[in-house]
DNA sequence: GAGTGGTCTAGACCACTCA
DNA sequence: GAGTGGTCTAGACCACTCA
């Protein structure tokens, strides 16, 4: 018993079905926070067992795409809620929680795409890119200054006005105007001495050593769609990593 | 119909065999590099079905305990080969791979625990400890330098001499030497300045910034084994870091 | 009470490994 | 060819959610 529908070859059909899942969340059939069909369902529709669009699904939950809830059913994860807002932020202060995160837009402009960049964002060289500027402030104070660089063909007509009216949040501004979802990033860690504007906008002494995070943001496929640069001022905070293997 | 042994109560069933399981990896039935019985071996043993059984094992294989080998069996992880020897190292070249990996001792000495690394190793305050302090050179360039802080009561007989006939190489000599497997850590990164003693080790210009990693690593069930803190001259390498949520 | 995902079983067949 | 893990099915029952 096979899905009617054409699939590549060679793969389990656990992984065609996640495949299949995937594309429907894609081309927006099913939306950030809203919930998928039932198992049952997926499972007639593809004309396989429930046991097979399971394994599908948990693949799914585990890649944090899908978000699982018993008795509720299975909904497409969202970075629009409260909880889901800084899923990405690895940045906590040395004590207590982050009870408060607020961002302020230094600039927004349209610039060209460097060699360097457009490759990792595989796009032409020179082709219009946006560059966001902001500062990001835990519990009231100001601890992370980055510039953001997205293909400006993927975020019509995104400008400072836009960014004001979602506070500055970028990803979840992503999903719901542009329908943009990040899913995954690769971060690149260094320590380095700040630059006269980072010390300037941050308010720290010259040469001051901050943690660079270098990030190449995915959506869905694993196709790149963010280019990011931050400079953490770790004098209260750190960079958390889990590491398992 | 449930395993004739023990088990904490409000468990799946497939959590408790993972339990059991784990105990028999701690208490040494079933050696770092040796296979474990086979999922119809186990299943027959628990007195449960295979695919419970699958359940338990593919956990403990996601979170790098075991190993499978389609056809030849399941592993129990080690950090005794070439491939697993740097399974926790974080530290890679900005370009090219990591063709050689050595370590250098710079001193072993007992030392009493303070007061914050006692209570992050779950020790009293001033029981003894272990403080290996090494240079670490990838591709055959000191790069970082680091000290560990381990309970002197876990590692009888550890001096630098155990340490040069191991090579420095820290997990894969706590699993042989003292059956101690390393099977997570937790890390939190920050840019410093370096202060002269590493700054005179590494080679460094003074007040030159450098990442700091501090981390706890735990043993089986979660419980801590080792305390380090790492500094990384981040000139030509960088701290990398994948994240999906 | 109907519907959801979570667990568990039993059995089939496949892909891979190794003697 | 025997033994291993990998996939897939079908069906049962449970825990949780919500009207």
């Amino acid at each position: 018993m096979k899905p009617d529908v054409p699939v590549p070859a060679f793969q389990p059909l656990y992984r065609q079905i996640k495949l299949l899942i995937t594309e429907g969340l894609e081309n927006g059939r099913w939306k950030p926070g809203e919930s998928i069909p039932s198992e049952q369902e997926l499972a007639r529709h593809f004309n396989v067992s429930q046991g097979t669009v399971r394994k599908a699904v948990n693949e799914l939950a585990q890649e944090n795409v899908l978000v699982r809830h018993q008795g509720r059913g299975t909904f497409v994860a969202t970075h629009a809620t409260e909880r889901t807002q800084a899923a990405f932020l690895r940045i906590v202060p040395d004590v207590g929680p982050i009870e408060s995160l607020s961002a302020e837009l230094v600039d927004c402009r349209r610039i060209k795409a460097d060699a360097a960049g457009a490759r990792l964002l595989d796009i032409p060289t020179g082709s219009p890119v946006l560059r966001i500027r902001r500062v990001l402030a835990i519990n009231g104070r100001k601890v992370i200054f980055e510039e953001a660089r997205v293909p400006a063909g993927l975020f019509p007509g995104l400008d400072s006005e836009t960014l004001h009216s979602h506070g500055c949040m970028l990803y979840s501004m992503y999903e719901s105007v542009f329908h943009v979802r990040i899913v995954a990033a690769e971060e690149k860690l260094k320590a380095v001495a700040a630059d006269a504007d980072i010390t300037s906008i941050m308010g720290l002494p010259t040469a001051s050593p901050v943690l660079l995070t270098e990030r190449v943001a995915y959506t869905y496929g694993r196709r790149p769609v963010e280019l990011r640069r931050s400079y953490c001022d770790c004098s209260e905070h750190h960079y958390y990593a889990a590491i398992t293997s």
